[in-house]
DNA sequence: AATTCCGGAGAACAGTTGTTAACTGCATGG
DNA sequence: CCATGCAGTTAACAACTGTTCTCCGGAATT
């Protein structure tokens, strides 16, 4: 199946991730409906035309930054909802998983938060489509879980929404942190950690 | 106080606040990143040169433009915490307001969603601040339950968050749920609502 | 009634943008 | 080894951008 690349293809893909890269880089002080071809090729030392051999424009780079960047995020929530332990234990390792996640990919979680409202509709999309997996994951991860007894499909939907929103929103807030005080890190890991216990609380008592 | 303006200055809001409409407008399919000034002028029917007389830049627009959209959504807040009756009702009203305000103002809406998170610093900035009144607000209305007894004022403060930022997401996904059909607006008030529960139950035995 | 103030218009600027066409050189497959 | 394919280049285009300076006309002030 995976036929070592061409030469040529080799070097293909080489200047594509350069492109994805830069442009991840230029969103980092504005979004991507600003974004301009000509802005990222300078950025990576190409010809504009050279673009064109790999997106039809930015609005189709966007997308793909959107699989590349979530799908960093994927393995992450395998990860947390495989956590085993009680439910102290499994929201502080998700939350630390998750601050983790942030130093090291910042201007995934960056381009993700900024763009799942921005002005780009396919992009808006695409977010949107893999986040409703990511949900789908974690809800099939919370029926294995005997606490799910007696809830109906849509609101085990329901809470793993909730669960993946507050991810995201926490992953915002150390993003927001990342280049301020230790102390301030350690804010948002209790606050996130807080909101997630009162989401796990009300779930267990959800069925009263 | 309010004196009648002079006829000079009654012009000069006039432009200013059909920059800011126009602005507006146009943000529905961009972000404010990418808004140019000559853009809003020329939408206004006015001259490019006439927009330095209102502000600096389309930064200072942005700005301008979180007070105006955040200002009208300050008085559904105080409705909603000032509602009186048990929980569940409460929460039906609450879902119905914010559905109710995204009907009157999706442009507001969709200028904070996505300026939240948008790559305009000082408007990030600005809407950070004007959400934390809120919440503080919220909070305030929180402490007067008697539910809150045994509550530390951090707690309450993260209490008051998740309600906000649940507020903002319902808010959201009723502007995606606008312009399609109404099963879908059904769908959106039913689950918001459930959010809303599960977290009041959490709330509910927060102490246990 | 004369003077100042000021919101807006007009023209011009240097710089940027996306897109086109025709090209070059090198890896690829026959 | 030769012919084809194709990633990247070069040059040029019309259109657009933010910003400056100069000016106009009418409201505001005295």
């Amino acid at each position: 199946m995976s036929h070592t690349l061409g030469l040529r293809q080799a070097q293909k893909q080489k200047t594509r991730q350069a492109l994805l890269e830069a442009a991840l880089e230029l969103l980092e002080g504005q979004s991507l409906s600003s974004l301009g071809l000509r802005e990222v090729t300078r950025a990576v030392g190409v010809a504009p035309t050279a673009f064109y051999r790999h997106f039809r424009s930015t609005e189709d780079l966007g997308v793909a930054l959107v699989e590349e960047a979530l799908g960093s995020l994927h393995p992450m929530i395998r990860t947390i909802v495989s956590t085993a332990g009680d439910s102290d234990e499994r929201i502080t390792r998700a939350v630390e998983l998750i601050a983790r996640h942030v130093d090291a990919y910042p201007s995934h979680v960056r381009f993700i938060a900024r763009e799942q409202h921005g002005g780009v509709r396919p992009v808006r999309e695409a977010i949107r489509n893999e986040l409703a997996r990511f949900t789908e994951e974690v809800k099939a991860a919370l029926v294995t879980d005997p606490m799910a007894e007696g809830w109906s499909d849509d609101d085990l939907l329901m809470l793993a929404g909730l669960y993946v929103d507050q991810m995201l929103i926490a992953a915002s807030l150390f993003l927001e942190a990342l280049e301020g005080p230790e102390e301030e890190r350690q804010r948002v890991t209790r606050l996130a950690a807080r909101r997630l216990r009162l989401i796990s609380i009300g779930r267990a008592h959800w069925l009263d």
